[in-house]
DNA sequence: GTCTATAGAGGGATAGAC
DNA sequence: GTCTATCCCTCTATAGAC
């Protein structure tokens, strides 16, 4: 059991495969984006995993192969659709020493720019996520993740000098999220240079308001 | 008990009703009850009309008498449970001269009671304004107007002198709501004890951030 | 021979039809 | 109140890759 690493997921995963592991996870994948694509039309509830299967050219056992629950269907969107999570990984360990006045603005149109980009099941997600347990805690654990990644860097631009020693990282780093997810959730229906226009703006405007708040 | 009317739409507030009226009054508010009762078990989707019907003990058309569509007995909870638009503005119409370091933590500590009363309800709401183009129309209108409402409150203390001049009214406003509701979604699930505990610690940090970014 | 991607039958729950 | 359909999911069987 050398490179079993099939709960990992893809994101991680080390490179080398075998063809058999490779059509895999092409069929994997497959699934997700038929589910995907069934749920922003219909829906999460609306959706049964048979018509998935149908639309997929599958049998409906093979979904529970590769997904033991349904609702990991739609969660699986948050390591494919919405890696920013990993981007924000990426970018964060890299940018101990850059201001935040430059990080922030960045983050911010960053994560707009992928909530945006996948609005349609950015909004199933969100929605289900209000009344699915399973959905909702994946949402959770993800969003702490985030606001525990930009708690660690705010940490060390504190040390920098660059923000105040008494500023509360934590909740400081969740209006920072909060504030962006609302914008998003207000805004996703406005046509693209509308968008684009007010998310611009905004990001400004807010980045402006939290660091007058945060700095030393 | 003279204000014993606050929970009804303004429209339908004014004075002297007929015996007819208050019973259509009456009516509306059973099948609204009703209504929610069922979306908080079932979900909006997961609903339907005759089952409302059926449990009010009426007549599936009467429902549509007083509610155009099922989206408007979704959104009758914004005007019925979700009083707090009305204290809002109450609350803020007679504050202009009280600090926004006294108001914001009583605002803040109000909004998320609120919101914890009427949980259930709160979170079918937010879940279907998600892909229900009414609900979130009537959901985005009701927060356009608590922003509106404050942001009018803030240019008041900015004009004395408390917050400095420079700040973007709408968009500071915003982020203190957004903070608020994110905070609901992402807490709702805890025990009473343990919700309000961290309720009280996140008004305290959140205001102090947004605060000491918008003094003067 | 062993593992696994896949198909497909069917079970327990439940909501709607009659 | 019974019957039917459907939903999410489990289980078993098999073919072909290792």
């Amino acid at each position: 059991m050398k490179r079993r690493n099939s709960f990992i997921p893809e994101h991680l995963r080390d490179e080398p495969r075998t063809p058999r592991q490779e059509q895999a996870a092409l069929r994997r994948a497959q699934i997700v984006e038929v589910a995907l694509g069934l749920f922003a039309q219909q829906g999460f509830d609306g959706t049964s995993t048979r018509q998935i299967a149908q639309a997929a050219g599958v049998a409906e056992g093979l979904i529970f192969h590769y997904f033991p629950t349904k609702a990991q269907l739609l969660t699986a969107v948050l390591e494919t659709h919405h890696s920013f999570a990993g981007e924000l990984r990426t970018l964060l360990a890299e940018a101990a020493d850059v201001p935040a006045s430059t990080m922030l603005p960045r983050l911010a149109a960053g994560w707009l720019d992928t909530l945006r980009r996948e609005a349609d099941i950015t909004a199933v997600l969100f929605g289900t996520a209000q009344t699915n347990i399973e959905v909702g805690d994946a949402l959770r654990t993800l969003i702490a993740e985030g606001i525990a990644r930009l708690s660690a860097y705010l940490q060390l631009r504190m040390h920098a000098g660059e923000l105040r020693a008494t500023l509360p990282l934590e909740s400081s780093a969740q209006m920072f999220f909060a504030s962006l997810m609302i914008f998003f959730v207000a805004h996703r229906l406005l046509p693209a240079d509308e968008w684009q226009q007010r998310a611009n703006a905004f990001v400004d405007e807010m980045v402006s308001v939290w660091l007058d708040g945060a700095r030393a």
